[in-house]
RNA sequence: GCCUGGGUGGCGGAAUUGGUAGACGCGUUGGACUUAAAAUCCAAUGGCAGUAAUGCCGUGCCGGUUCGAGUCCGGCCCUAGGUACCA
């Protein structure tokens, strides 16, 4: 009988989700192992070959992690609430709900074809109000630490889509969906104190088993500096101005400081300013500026000195002018630096362009031709008590002289910048705060929550940029919870983060209604032993939710305060052309059609022999083919099993796969793996017959990989019992080593020969053989040998 | 610009601490089976020269270390991703 891979599969799935053979138990004795992945956006378009990719490392681990003993925790979810499906929704005139729950039970569906082993009794959905409610009450406790504020800044907003954009969605100064301009403006919007973890999310991530390079994306988003604030007075005024610096040694080149356009010294002492209207302009000019104008690449040091104020340089006692300049961030530092034109190349770009005083604070270089910013061999000169000094020590001396005048102090500045947390949209956690008509700020009660979305027919965002939710009175008018008296809900809706920060949580006690979790759950399952998703959420979503975690953590409702043990990141599937697979390129693969041609074992196989999981790597329509003939093989090798007892070359060869496999997978390198697989099998099937016990070892290596076609034939071998729980086969190390090894010659380093010897041989008899050798005679001809090199059942060089 | 990956046959990709370059798969070619095709099986398959044995050349480029380099060191080039006037 032929494989029939779509008989089978149904067969196998039913017996597998009916019988709950996935289920995760809590409190069970044997060691538990959680194994997660990211959760996916239920869009309307089903399920991609990246998400195959993206789960199928882990469901690798959640089979083997069974079939060694493990009570595996192996959930999946829906990140639901999002633009595309309010989009969606808002075209074709249904309700995102309506929508929402359609798409989650295509995926639901399709997930289950590919045989994936989640339990889904752990299902969790963010969009739903049990759910949410307590996205809403973790807001709740983070604005009571007062870790959750409102702030008035610029905000990114695009005008096509009518919504507010974190910088990250608008990179280039345009829309992330929609690719229009985006524009600056004002508005009230609410933020996360994320930058007072900031210390804490560095360290964790000693913890965080992963690349090197997803560590160091971590740490360069969080962008830990160490150096000085030093605080300059404005003559003639009570102002100050703090400022920021990791070369506080240089302050004695300090010859100018520059502002932001933003900066609050222009209101607080805009009388003392004789050229206000010209500030006034620049200022405005500055803000006009799209983000993308002002960190292009040709970077003009445009900029207006403030006539009428001066600071004093508390190094010299100098006075010295302020200018403002638009390179100068408001959102980094204190959003004032103390200009050093002559050791750094932005400020030595604006002296020359503004014709201002370059002095030499360190010796080495040439300031006549450019900043010199060597910290290493640069001796400090025109600087009072630090001459003579090296950086190093100028930086530690200044500091403490700024300590002891009480001029500044040590400090540590983060370029990580506090999370912008809202959105003005319909589809997404309302944030349950009350603005009570007094001016204050309540939040809802815990009691009251969830605040749910109200059933209307237009959830079309205002053209004020206000959440559509504005709009609905039914929803915006209740009373103060405080005074009873008339309030009105805030409109703004949580970013799509918010549901994903904390989902890892509630998959260890997905339906309980009193508290985001039970904490001997958590203490049980936390923390998340191997945690795999997309290289581009290592930063934001890692960060973002280990954020949330610690900050649980610190209020007791979580027993970890690192969430993730060990991350992995899968590459990207593309297009059969290279490029990424997108809609309008029409190179999108659908592995529902995969299934349905060649079988959910061979998609898992193909997806995984594809290339290095963690490199990016084209899709090949024949290359499937190769994973359904090496099934087939596999199939076929039945009819050839016997009762026999295994010969000894196949078994050293099955020893030597077991251990290869084992490893592999635990390194993510399933791709060789299963090549290790397929030379098995080819050795297998020259054999006229193979011994049962052989291929059942077969059956359960490849049982991870292609989970259907093992559990049939297991079963056809007589077995009642399914392979979900079956022991994973452990490799005996005496049956693995060779008798006899192939020992290469070389002459001058050039290969010549090869001799097939007993292993571990010694060198004397060696050296014997080597030199009865014919070719290596040819080779040596009249000349001597120099050198002999031998390594150990590997290698003879001879060096003449 | 800076940071981090990656450049290996016609293609996807393998190669412990430096020690047989090209595992495994695809594709291609030839053969077997078949009325025929598909499927399957067998064989060959880095390049050049040669009837062959065999020899020479080959891991982005240039140079170095070493008995020996895809692997280590120095200097470039290309490419993907991250980040960007970060003080």
């Amino acid at each position: 009988m032929d494989y029939k891979p779509h008989l089978i599969e149904k067969k196998w799935q039913k017996a597998w989700y009916e019988n709950d053979a996935f289920k995760a138990i809590d409190f069970d004795e044997r060691p538990k192992y959680y194994a997660l992945v990211e959760f996916p956006y239920p869009s309307g378009d089903g399920l991609h070959v990246g998400h195959i990719r993206a789960y199928t490392s882990l469901e690798i681990i959640a089979r083997k992690r069974r079939m060694e003993g493990y009570n595996v925790l192996f959930p999946i979810g829906f990140d639901a609430f999002g633009l595309p499906t309010e989009n969606y929704a808002i075209k074709e005139k249904i309700h995102p709900r309506k929508v929402t729950d359609a798409n989650i039970k295509v995926f639901t569906k399709q997930l289950q074809r590919v045989g994936f082993s989640f339990d889904f009794s752990r299902v969790v959905d963010t969009t739903d109000p049990e759910y949410f409610r307590w996205t809403q009450w973790i807001f709740i406790q983070l604005y009571k630490k007062g870790l959750a504020y409102r702030s008035k800044t610029y905000v990114n907003f695009c005008p096509s889509c009518k919504v507010v954009l974190s910088n990250e969605e608008s990179q280039g100064g345009h829309c992330d969906r929609c690719d229009s301009t985006v524009e600056q403006k004002e508005k009230e919007v609410w933020f996360l104190k994320i930058t007072e973890y900031a210390e804490r999310l560095l360290e964790g991530l000693e913890t965080l088993e992963t690349l090197p390079r997803i560590r160091l994306e971590q740490e360069n988003w969080i962008g830990r500096s160490e150096g000085a604030h030093i605080i300059f007075d404005v003559l003639g005024t009570e102002s100050r101005l703090e400022v920021f610096t990791t070369r506080p040694d240089t302050l004695f080149g300090a010859t100018f400081m520059v502002i932001a356009p933003e900066h609050p010294l222009i209101d607080a002492q805009a009388e003392q300013i004789t050229n206000l209207a010209a500030v006034r302009h620049y200022q405005q000019s500055a803000r006009l500026k799209t983000e993308f104008e002002r960190t292009q690449l040709i970077k003009d040091k445009t900029g207006l000195k403030l006539d009428g104020l001066m600071a004093e340089n508390p190094g010299t006692g100098e006075p010295i002018p302020i200018f403002v300049a638009d390179y100068v961030m408001m959102g980094y530092g204190t959003g004032a630096i103390m200009a050093v034109p002559g050791h750094d190349e932005r400020d030595y770009d604006f002296a020359k362009a503004h014709d201002l005083p370059i002095v030499e604070v360190i010796a080495g270089g040439d300031i006549k031709q450019a900043a010199y910013t060597d910290t290493e061999t640069g001796i400090l000169i025109n600087s009072g008590f630090m001459n003579g000094l090296s950086v190093d020590a100028a930086i530690d001396a200044m500091i403490k002289h700024l300590e002891k005048t009480e001029r500044g102090h040590r400090a540590v500045n983060f370029k990580m910048k506090d999370w912008a947390f809202n959105r003005q949209r319909y589809w997404g956690e309302p944030i349950p705060i009350i603005h009570c008509q007094d001016g204050t700020m309540v939040p809802v009660d815990e009691a009251d929550l969830p605040v749910t979305l109200p059933e209307v027919e237009a959830f079309e965002p205002t053209d004020s940029g206000e959440s559509p939710l504005a709009n609905i009175k039914a929803f915006t008018d209740v009373s103060c919870p405080t005074c009873g008296e008339m309030a009105r809900r805030e409109t703004d809706t949580m970013p799509q983060w918010a549901g994903s920060s904390w989902y890892f949580l509630r998959y260890t006690d997905p339906h309980n209604n009193t508290q985001l979790a039970d904490l001997e759950k958590l203490k049980y399952w936390l923390p998340v032993d191997w945690y795999n998703g997309g290289m581009e959420h290592v930063t934001r979503h890692v960060i973002y939710s280990r954020f949330w975690n610690q900050f649980l953590y610190d209020i007791g409702a979580v027993p970890v305060s690192e969430p993730y043990k060990k991350r992995t990141a899968q590459g990207l599937i593309l297009g059969v052309d290279g490029d990424k697979m997108s809609k309008s390129k029409g190179n999108v693969v659908n592995p529902v059609e995969i299934i349905e041609h060649y079988g959910a074992d061979t998609l898992r196989l193909y997806i995984l022999f594809i290339g290095d999981y963690e490199q990016p790597t084209p899709w090949n329509d024949s290359g499937v083919k190769g994973a359904r003939r090496f099934l087939d093989k596999v199939w076929r090798l039945y009819d050839h099993v016997d009762d026999q007892v295994e010969t000894e070359a196949h078994e050293r060869l099955l020893h030597q796969t077991i251990d290869a496999v084992d490893k592999d997978i635990e390194h993510v390198k399933f791709n060789t793996a299963i090549a290790k697989l397929m030379t098995l099998v080819n050795e297998l099937s020259k054999a006229e017959t193979i011994a049962k016990d052989t291929y059942i070892t077969l059956l359960k290596l490849l049982n991870p990989f292609a989970p259907h076609i093992a559990e049939e034939l297991y079963a056809r071998l007589g077995h009642k019992e399914t392979l979900v729980h079956a022991s994973f086969p452990k490799a005996d190390p005496d049956k693995m080593t060779e008798r006899n090894v192939t020992v290469v010659i070389s002459v001058n380093g050039k290969v010549r020969d090869k001799m097939t010897v007993a292993k571990d041989l010694d060198d004397e008899a060696l050296k014997a053989l080597v030199f009865d050798n014919e070719r290596v005679h040819k080779f040596l001809g009249e000349d001597a040998p120099k050198r002999i090199i031998i390594v150990k059942n590997k290698l003879v060089n001879i060096v003449v």
